[in-house]
DNA sequence: TACTCGATCGGA
DNA sequence: CCGATCGAGTAA
């Protein structure tokens, strides 16, 4: 069992370090039920700003957006084509939108399938990511080495045209085979 | 109020 | 490759 991350951590202007930081913490889940499901976060991509033209926030504040100009540690979510919730982490000190997709954790690969898995919708939405919300993310000590990260351009965003759909702002943890499991000496 | 188009996914 | 499915953003 890890430690909440204290909320300050996420008001940091530092978007691309705090989303490198997400890989290898757990996103917790308390099931209505009051069991919990922990899975490690493997996948995600940063949206920084108004300028960023990827991000949601490059409209300025409207009502879907109004949740990144708030502090950083609550939640954004939102529907995707009709269909997917999408979760994000909101980052950053009031009035610098940004957040962080969470694309995938341990087992579940794209953000669709985490957010219908972990049964996560807009209910959700600008809720904090703590456990009051029933959401948060906890810290196990995991630390991907940086030969375990890759950096790629974000998914789907062609429309931010070539400058902003080229920023590798998304980050992959390749876990090593044997992770988990130190290899016995004989 | 009338469009257009998605930070995706699963099936043909 | 294509359809699903609906709400935010924009123009009017």
């Amino acid at each position: 069992m890890g430690t909440v991350i204290e909320a300050k951590v996420w008001q940091s202007r530092r978007t691309l370090a705090l989303a490198r930081s997400l890989l290898g913490k757990q996103l917790v889940r308390r099931w209505p039920d009051g069991r919990m499901e922990s899975r490690a976060i493997t996948e995600v991509e940063a949206y920084d700003g108004e300028h960023d033209l990827a991000c949601h926030a490059r409209a300025g504040r409207t009502r879907r957006t109004e949740v990144m100009y708030g502090p950083g540690g609550v939640w954004y979510v939102y529907l995707c084509y009709g269909i997917h919730e999408m979760l994000n982490l909101v980052v950053g000190p009031p009035d610098c939108p940004a957040a962080i997709l969470i694309r995938g954790v341990e087992g579940l690969s794209g953000p669709g399938r985490v957010t219908k898995n972990l049964a996560i919708d807009r209910t959700l939405n600008a809720a904090p990511a703590e456990p009051v919300s029933g959401l948060w993310i906890e810290d196990e000590g995991v630390k991907p080495r940086r030969v375990e990260v890759r950096t790629t351009p974000r998914i789907g965003v062609d429309y931010a045209g070539e400058i902003w759909a080229a920023k590798p702002w998304r980050f992959v943890w390749d876990r090593p085979a044997a992770a988990g499991k130190p290899a016995r000496e004989l």
